[in-house]
Order: structure tokens, then sequence, then C-alpha cells
DNA sequence: GCATTCGGTGAACGCTTGTACACTGACTAG
DNA sequence: CTAGTCAGTGTACAAGCGTTCACCGAATGC
């Protein structure tokens, strides 16, 4: 069809560009304010169109962040993956999976910065649809907590209480390693040593759990 | 001095009465939106003055807020010296410190929900200001962690990870306890429930833990 | 009793904001 | 080749913003 040399791209291909790059420069701003207190004017501006342009993309900037938490959760879905091909060896789980959250916050601050930011932020909407990922991503966990489990008469109740604390503690650790490269004490390798110990306590827990009689 | 019925108070007064207000009124915004997007007019309409009268009492909205982190903070000191006055008979420390917690988020929405909000919020200032209180608290019940291990030949890092592993179980805990009464499933004891649950675990893990060899 | 302090007023400023509307011109489908 | 689509433009407007300034009048210190 295009014997031209380059650079033209379809319409479509266009816009989604655009689209991209709308989705982008919010990430980027999001890193040093909150969403709620970013304007569409703003994020046209750094986008590089006026600021009408931004209706034939989104409706709102609301509508653009509940779209920036599907876009940023693909880090988080990335490092479930990464942790499960590595388990089989099971040689050390949980200092693997440490391992791997390292990397993927490093590899990722603005995704983690936004998700860790907004999670409890002040569009509504946005924390919704963060709320639902963090949700899936733990019983993702509470899964393969079962497998491990298999047989030790662990009620789904417990595994997925089990779930939710690692996950608090991987969050904790994650918005620690945020603030590392902006100010204070505490360098990556504290952290991630920290975290490990943190989920081998658990681990520990889990070794000698009992339910509490109901 | 005053013979008149009631009602006038002195200067200073007035004023420290108006600057409560101030706080007042902002700490009820937070519950809707973030700090960052709230506005210097919309505080002052709120608590009846104009908008220039507001730097009688405050620099700017991020002093304001600096200054709302001490405030709001009161709850969760009050919540420290419960648990430990409850401590003593050490019947049931973790239910009883559960029940505190409930107890204060409960009567306290406004304030934790403007902590936990901000705690990774756009505002630095804020941000730091509320940094710097969570890490009071957890070396404070490190301090406590320390006295009931005492002799268990627990290295100072290692209570310390477990204080932070604590605090973070138990801010889960608000946060979601903050949501029950506006929209989704868990209820309060549930989730009360599940937080006892997670930190008898952690407490389990104490039982059997060993550093691991550097 | 008088001069001073100071919390609150009200008009005015220069800017930024979200959104409406009519438009243009390159791409596309037939 | 032509008609239509549609991402991006440019102007415009009302509303809200933070901050300035000169001003008031009641409480205060002497």
């Amino acid at each position: 069809m295009s014997e031209a040399v380059a650079k033209i791209a379809s319409r479509a291909e266009r816009k989604e560009r655009t689209r991209q790059k709308l989705l982008d420069v919010t990430l980027a701003l999001v890193a040093k304010r909150s969403l709620s207190s970013i304007s569409l004017r703003e994020v046209a501006r750094d986008a590089g169109i006026v600021p009408t342009a931004f209706y034939r993309h989104f409706e709102s900037m609301d509508a653009l962040g509940v779209e920036l938490v599907d876009e940023s959760m693909r880090p988080l879905r990335q490092m479930i993956r990464d942790a499960r091909r590595g388990s089989p060896t099971n040689a050390d789980i949980i200092k693997n999976t440490v391992e791997i959250l390292g990397r993927q916050v490093r590899e990722n601050q603005l995704d983690f910065r936004f998700l860790t930011r907004e999670r409890y932020g002040g569009v509504a909407g946005v924390r919704r649809a963060i709320d639902t990922e963090l949700r899936l991503f733990t019983s993702e966990l509470t899964v393969d907590l079962a497998r491990i489990t298999a047989g030790a008469g662990w009620s789904s109740d417990d595994l997925e209480m089990t779930a939710d604390l690692m996950v608090a503690a991987m969050l904790n650790a994650v918005m620690d390693l945020l603030e590392v490269d902006q100010r204070h004490a505490d360098d990556e390798r504290t952290i991630l040593d920290r975290s490990e110990r943190q989920l081998r306590l658990i681990a520990f827990g889990m070794s000698v759990w009992r339910s509490t009689p109901r």
C-alpha cells in the first residue's frame, strides 16, 4: 500500500499515539503532585495539543485516571508472572519474590508511584479501580498459598487474611522504595532486606498457625 | 473582669476559635477530596471569613496542612496510651489493641481519613510530617516489643522490622475500615477480626523467629 | 482615656481553569 | 475522483483562583 518512506502513519495510529502521550505525560506529572490537582490544560500542553483536542480521547481527567490504572497495573501483573515462573524450584521463593519486586519498582517507578499515591487519593473512580486490581492481586496470591499449604487444613478465610498481610507488607516496601531516591536515609538494599525478613516472619507464623476458636 | 453574661471572649480566644474552625473545615473537606485540590478560598468560605483573613492564621494551605497533621495525630497518640494502659493484665494484648483501634477509627474518622489519604498524597511537606509521626509510632511499638521479648536475643533491627510490619498491618486495617461506611462489602467486624488474626500470625512468627545468617 | 494592636473586610489585580463553538485540512472509504 | 470523517485548531467566555492593598472598629495595654 505505502511505498512512502516512513514517518507517515495511519490516522488511527496517530490517534493512538496522541492518546498514549496523554497518558504518559499524566503519569509523569503524578510523580510530583496528586492527580486531582493536575489540570486538563496542563496535560494537553505537555502532550503538545490544544486543550479542546483532549476531549477527542477522554471525557475528562477522571476518565483518563481510570484508564491509567489499567496502564500502570501492567508491571504488577508482570511481577506475578515472573514470581510464579521462578517458583517451581522453590529454593527460596521469598528471596526471589522480593528481588523481583525490587527490580519492578526500580524499572517502573512512575507506575508504582501512581498506584500508591492514588490508592487512597482524591478521585473516587480511580481509587475504586486500583482497589479492584489489588483485590485481584491478593486473590492470586491466595491461590498460590492454597497450593503451598495444601492438606494442612487451612481455611480459605485464613489463606486470604495471610495473603492480605503479605500484600500489605509488599506494598509497604514499595512505598518505602519510592521515597528512596528522593529524600531519606534508608537505601534500597535495607528496605528489601527488611521486606524479606517480614515475609519470612509471616512464613514462620504460618508454620505454627492455628485458628482461634470461634 | 467580665460581669457580662457570656459569649464575649478575649481577642486571643476569638482568634484561636477561628483558627480551629479553619482546621476543622479543612479536615471535613479532605473527607471528599485530597488536600492539594482544596482551595484557600473554599476553606475561608466554609469557615465564614473572607479569603484574605486566612493569612492572619496560616501562611498558605500547605502550612495549614502541616498543622493539621499534628492535630489529627492526637487520636493515634491516644490509641497508644490506651493500648499501653490495658497491657499489664496481658490477658490478650492483641485482641485489646485491635478493639481500641476499631473504636478510635470509628470515633475519629476524619482524622484517620486525612492521615491515610495524605500519607502518600500530593503535598510534600504534609507527607513528610506524617511520615515522621508514623516513624515515632513504630519506634514506640519497637520499645514495647523489646520489653516483651526481653532476654530472647532479639536484635534491635529485627524488633524494628517486626514493629514496622505490625504498623503496616494496622494501617491496612484502618484504610479498610474507612472504606466501610461509604461503599463496599466487608463490615467493621470482618475487618477487625482479620486484623486480629494477622497480628496473631505475626506473633506466632515471632515465637519461632531466628535471624537469617548474615 | 487614649494610642495601639490586629482579626476581619471588600474591591481589585492578573492568571488559570473547563468547556462551547465553528473551523480546517489531511486521511479514508466508496 | 469525490464526499465524508475526524484529530487537532483558535477564539471566546464565565468562573474560580491566590495575593495585593487600604481600610475599619472593637479589644487591649498603658
